[in-house]
DNA sequence: TGAGAGGGAA
DNA sequence: CTAGATCCCTCTCA
């Protein structure tokens, strides 16, 4: 049958092509998006990808494959090929088929399909890590190998059911605080119960391990904080540096009855091991130089954890995943805004943080108000006549640079400081020579890696008052958990291609205020830069954001609008709450 | 005891 | 893929 209103066309290869125009888009792109993972993202008609993982996600995230195949029907023009149907009831079954159990002292796995446990026993990377074979349905294997076996059975297709259950941490009592200790009415939000509450689902063996994935600002470290109460047992907090690890303290402090002298922070600076230590990744990563040894990771054992929680888990380092692999008897959470590594090793947090039990789309918090609308808009420049050679005799690598450092890209700066004179601005960029011009024009205060603490905070605080109205900041932006909010971030350069940076940039305008949010980002026209921007773009293309396209000439020659959603800017300051579909 | 630089790593 | 930021360590100086 042929229904030309509706807005995808589902293929035999498994890809997924989504009219972006569509009046069904929102609903088609939202639904799409709890099964399948957006790849490609040009202007008029989007394709996504159904990949195994994803499908094995979703199952676990409690989607069933009949649901699944209602969306596809749902939305699809034509009928949907029999392969892509089989391969997504194949693919979900999967996520369970075969189980790991705990039989006494022993692990076993074990499977109701004789034929999966078959395949299991014959498969050379497993047969290590096999003991006896039980009968025609159960294997028991090497209980120290949990880890190694789970995934070494993603690679062959099967995503373990992990039933072995956890071991008891030290107990640590706690409780969340109604009142936090700073002074306000604090509670759970009903998406931070659901999340907790999914991590959680079925108790003892079933809960326990797996990722929780919110918008930047969404309150992952509450959520953090949600699980520790239900779990009540020591826990190891790790992140990605020491500004964050002093926040989750702070947050900890505040808003839970643990008693700060509990707390302790384990880095360079301090090695302290508390009831609850907070710790950075790099420490336990750091080798030493004679023989490489791993010097920190006793960590792991020093107390008897209860629970681990892995802030930013798309950034785990491989390191980390090793020793991941040997305490697979630990509750596990981790927590990430984008779940997308760039480094393709999403199947080892599946296997071995565990999968993804929770997450919302964006719009739906947007939705909720609980995150700003922002509307995003790509600016294109030309290149000048005079670099235009430059690039073309330029090698590939150099290319970037030129493109992304075009110095008409000021002159858009200029056009849009102008416009949003009286808004607290964000101008990020990646190379510092450009951010040196930029500030040079303007004399606004330049943040970068080399600014000392003290000073950072300085100007931190004088763009929270206000007292300040604009910031440079090069990629320390994308770390700088406690850089404060903006309204409007202009970007004027980024890293290659790199998803998550992107949506980082994005998140430091989305606190929720009257006026709405504005990101902007400037590429050169028909160059490297523009290709790269579009990959960047991918992430939050797939969570809902449409990205305006505007020549630099529209921008600097009219004194009048950005539309928002077809509004004009002059709704900015007013209650209107501007629209992005 | 603490701050600040320099080197190496990923 | 660069360029840039971060974090760890050890060393020096007050």
């Amino acid at each position: 049958m042929y229904q030309p209103q509706n807005p995808m066309i589902v293929q035999s290869d498994g890809s997924i092509l989504l009219e972006v125009h569509s009046p069904a888009y929102p609903e088609a792109r939202d639904a799409l998006g709890r099964f399948a993972e957006l790849v490609k993202s040009p202007e008029h008609i989007h394709t996504y990808r159904i990949s195994a993982l994803s499908l094995w996600n979703a199952a676990s995230s409690g989607l069933r494959s009949q649901a699944v195949l209602e969306v596809l029907d749902q939305w699809s023009k034509y009928d949907v090929p029999s392969n892509v149907r089989t391969e997504v009831v194949d693919q979900m079954s999967r996520y369970g088929l075969v189980k790991l159990e705990r039989r006494g002292d022993d692990l076993v796995l074990s499977s109701v399909q004789k034929a999966a446990i078959a395949e299991v026993a014959t498969a050379k990377a497993v047969q290590k890590f096999i003991l006896e074979r039980l009968d025609a349905q159960t294997l028991r294997i090497d209980a120290s190998m949990r880890g190694h076996v789970k995934s070494a059975l993603l690679r062959l297709g099967f995503p373990v059911e992990d039933l072995a259950g956890y071991s008891t941490g030290e107990r640590l009592e706690l409780a969340l605080r109604t009142m936090s200790r700073s002074g306000h009415p604090f509670g759970l939000r009903e998406y931070q119960i659901q999340a907790v509450d999914a991590f959680w689902a079925g108790g003892g063996v079933q809960g326990g391990s797996g990722v929780v994935a919110l918008p930047c600002g969404a309150g992952k470290t509450i959520v953090g904080m949600g699980v520790m109460e239900k779990i009540q047992e020591q826990t190891l907090i790790l992140t990605t540096n020491t500004v964050a690890a002093r926040q989750w303290m702070e947050e900890i402090k505040d808003k839970t009855t643990v008693l700060p002298e509990q707390i302790g922070e384990y880095s360079g600076d301090r090695k302290t091991v508390c009831p609850v230590t907070v710790a950075t990744y790099q420490m336990l990563t750091y080798r030493r130089e004679k023989d490489g040894e791993f010097l920190h990771l006793e960590l792991f054992n020093q107390k008897n954890w209860g629970l681990i929680i892995y802030d930013e888990v798309h950034l785990l380092p491989a390191p980390v995943f090793r020793i991941t692999a040997e305490i697979q008897a630990k509750r596990r959470l981790g927590l990430t805004a984008t779940l997308v590594r760039e480094d393709g090793r999403e199947g080892d947090v599946f296997s071995l943080v565990g999968p993804k039990k929770f997450d919302v789309p964006w719009k739906d918090l947007e939705a909720q108000k609980w995150i700003a609308t922002a509307t995003c808009v790509e600016v294109r420049v030309h290149l000048p006549e005079d670099l235009r050679m430059e690039y073309a005799t330029a090698e590939t690598r150099d290319k970037f640079r030129i493109a992304s450092e075009n110095r008409d890209k000021l002159d858009v700066v200029d056009a849009l400081l102008a416009r949003h004179r009286g808004d607290q601005v964000l101008i990020i960029g990646q190379y510092i020579r450009q951010l040196d011009e930029i500030c040079e024009r303007y004399g606004f205060p330049l943040i970068t890696g080399k600014t000392p603490n003290l000073e950072r905070e300085d100007l931190y605080q004088k763009f929270r008052t206000g007292e300040i109205r604009t910031l440079i900041v090069s990629k320390v932006a994308n770390f700088a958990i406690d850089l404060p909010d903006a309204n409007v971030a202009i970007q004027v350069s980024g890293t290659f291609g790199s998803r998550q940076e992107e949506a980082q940039r994005l998140g430091r305008i989305l606190r929720p205020k009257p006026g709405g949010a504005y990101f902007y980002t400037i590429v050169t026209r028909d160059t490297r830069d523009q290709e790269f921007s579009s990959n960047r773009q991918m992430f939050l293309t797939e969570q809902g954001y449409q990205y305006l396209i505007m020549d630099a000439s529209d921008v600097i020659g009219s004194c009048g609008d950005i539309p928002s959603g077809g509004r004009g800017l002059e709704m900015r300051g007013s209650n209107a709450v501007g629209e992005m579909e």
